[in-house]
RNA sequence: CGGGGUGUAGCGUAGCCCGGUCAUCGCGCCUGCUUUGGGAGCAGGAGGUCGCAGGUUCGAAUCCUGCCACCCCGACCA
């Protein structure tokens, strides 16, 4: 694996829009070292926000937008979430600049512009969403209210990597207000089922649903549902978080509802993300050293035409196929670019689409309009077939569900492999060490142990899975009786 | 906050030990011609306060002091 992800604490423009990947590449290559794509990774982004919020809406969720500052004060409002996100606040405590005298053409921060009250820039929004939520909420009849926002937030880790874990990063949060306890704890279960489907079927990245220890839970939260993913390097990503909130906001705002008796109670709550991490999974899950790799359902280009030519008129009647074709595929609701430039020569370009990943390359030359075909390239195998050109539609529509589905197995056949079961806490160690992926061990619920195993190895329990099995068993670490088996890896 | 590093052109770097035609090389960029089925070739060209500020010296990218920035490892992290 060449692929490296890194990152600066506050890197203003890079991180969204450009992917840094330090790949080593061929010795005499143009390019060697660092290599940047621009400005791809958001348009990566662009693709995910467009197939959840189709798939929010289809759950019955609206997109509503709140304020970036949270006052202090608000955001003391929930005690455990507060306390968790404390260590991590951007905050602001002024609103105004001036000319520094001792530095001429400098700025510096104007002490009398000091804030009454210090603003938090948000690090989830919460705090400031259930304080509208009060104002919207009276009667059974508001409920229930589904909102997701599309947003950035800021928490200021000691520690950045690159799409995994940024100063800034962008996201969405689901907030939702449920009259009952039932209803919101269906809402939590479906969104992490949504997330789920999403990452599975447009990413390509097989997830483990499961509920978190309860010292892996978010702050504020009754209990946490996520979807867990392994990385080509054996260690576990977090991939999306869904949690229940209970009462616990709606107790600190205050916001009770009439039910249909007349009687007031607190409402019950549910909050979801997933960010910008998905970037990086997608990367750590799919790429090779020649680059991205993108999964055809996610691919902001699914297809890239090159033409080959020599001279004006090659130029012209190998234009007018591809466009025609370019066409044709468009009409099936592929994702096409016919790459026209002149500027580079195709070897080039051909480089350049594997780099970005793109799933299928169609290359025509002068003998492929003499012999009416096309060649096919695939990014993920690096196979070529010769096509006709009337049979290319077909072909290429075959051809990327199939990318889509072989990519799926492949990450899938990876995971399943890393999923080791075992006994006793020597092997536990020597798997942790030595295999890496998740270890399957029995684990007696005390957040001692977790501490306690998370020290000498560690590996924290990424979840409980949903889908595991009864089974009576002895704890790994400390021999107690144990109901479970649950997850345990490195992370992220 | 601890430990270890690094700052030289847009990017990646050589030079630093031992001060003196040392500002090197590659990529990228610009111009021209030839090229185009896997990152083109040749010729010419533009681009640098050697992180910043002091000091030592006839002379500093190089030695000394201070500062700043960044990177890696750890602590931290829903």
């Amino acid at each position: 694996m060449g692929i490296k992800l890194t990152s600066r604490k506050i890197d203003y423009s890079k991180w969204y829009n450009e992917i840094v990947i330090n790949a080593d590449l061929a010795e005499n290559s143009a390019v060697r070292g660092c290599m940047i794509i621009k400005p791809y990774g958001y348009a990566i982004w662009e693709r995910m926000q467009a197939e959840l919020d189709k798939m929010f809406k289809e759950t019955g969720h609206e997109n509503a937008y709140f304020p970036l500052f949270v006052p202090k004060s608000l955001f003391e409002a929930e005690e455990k979430n507060a306390e968790g996100f404390a260590k991590e606040c951007a905050v602001v405590t002024h609103y105004r600049l001036k000319n520094d005298e001792d530095k001429p053409g400098k700025l510096k921060v104007d002490p009398n512009a000091k804030l009454e009250e210090e603003l938090v820039v948000r690090p989830t929004s919460e705090e400031v969403i259930w304080n509208t939520f009060k104002s919207w909420i009276q009667s059974y009849r508001d409920l229930p209210i589904l909102i997701n926002q599309w947003s950035n937030v800021v928490r200021w880790e000691m520690r950045t990597r690159l799409f995994l874990r940024t100063s800034e990063f962008l996201w969405q949060e689901g907030q939702t207000a449920h009259s009952t306890k039932e209803e919101a704890i269906e809402e939590t279960i479906l969104m992490n089922q949504v997330y789920a489907n999403f990452v599975e079927n447009y990413m390509a990245i097989p997830v483990i649903q499961g509920i978190k220890s309860a010292s892996e839970r978010f702050a504020g939260a009754e209990e946490t549902y996520c979807i867990e993913a392994l990385m080509q390097d054996g260690k576990a990503l977090q991939a999306g978080t869904s949690h229940f909130l209970g009462q616990n906001f709606a107790k600190a705002f205050n916001v009770k509802y009439a039910n249909t008796d007349g009687v007031l109670e607190h409402v019950w709550a549910t909050s979801w993300g997933v960010s910008t991490r998905l970037i990086g999974a997608l990367i750590m899950t799919h790429s090779d050293d020649n680059g991205l790799v993108l999964p055809p359902n996610l691919a902001p280009i699914q297809v890239v035409l090159v033409p080959i030519y020599k001279g004006e008129k090659q130029k012209k009647e190998i234009a007018e196929v591809a466009n025609q074709m370019k066409k044709a595929l468009e009409s099936k609701n592929i994702r096409v670019k016919f790459d026209n430039r002149d500027k580079f020569k195709p070897g080039y370009k051909f480089n350049e689409y594997e780099l970005k990943g793109v799933p299928l390359r169609i290359a025509i030359g002068p003998k492929d309009i003499e012999n009416g075909t096309v060649e096919i390239a695939r990014r993920d195998t690096f196979s070529k077939t010769l096509v006709d050109q009337d049979e290319v539609v077909d072909f290429i529509s075959m051809k990327l569900d199939q990318i889509q589905s072989d990519l799926f197995q492949k990450a899938l056949g990876f995971r399943e492999t890393h999923i080791t079961e075992v006994e006793n806490f020597k092997e536990f160690k020597k798997i942790i060490d030595k295999k890496g992926g998740f270890v399957s061990a029995h684990w007696d619920g005390t957040k001692e142990t977790e501490e306690a195993i998370k020290n000498q190895t560690k590996a924290t329990i990424r979840c409980i899975p949903l889908e595991s099995k009864e089974e009576q068993g002895k704890c790994v670490f400390s021999g107690n009786p144990s109901k479970q088996r649950v997850l345990f890896a490195k992370a992220y």
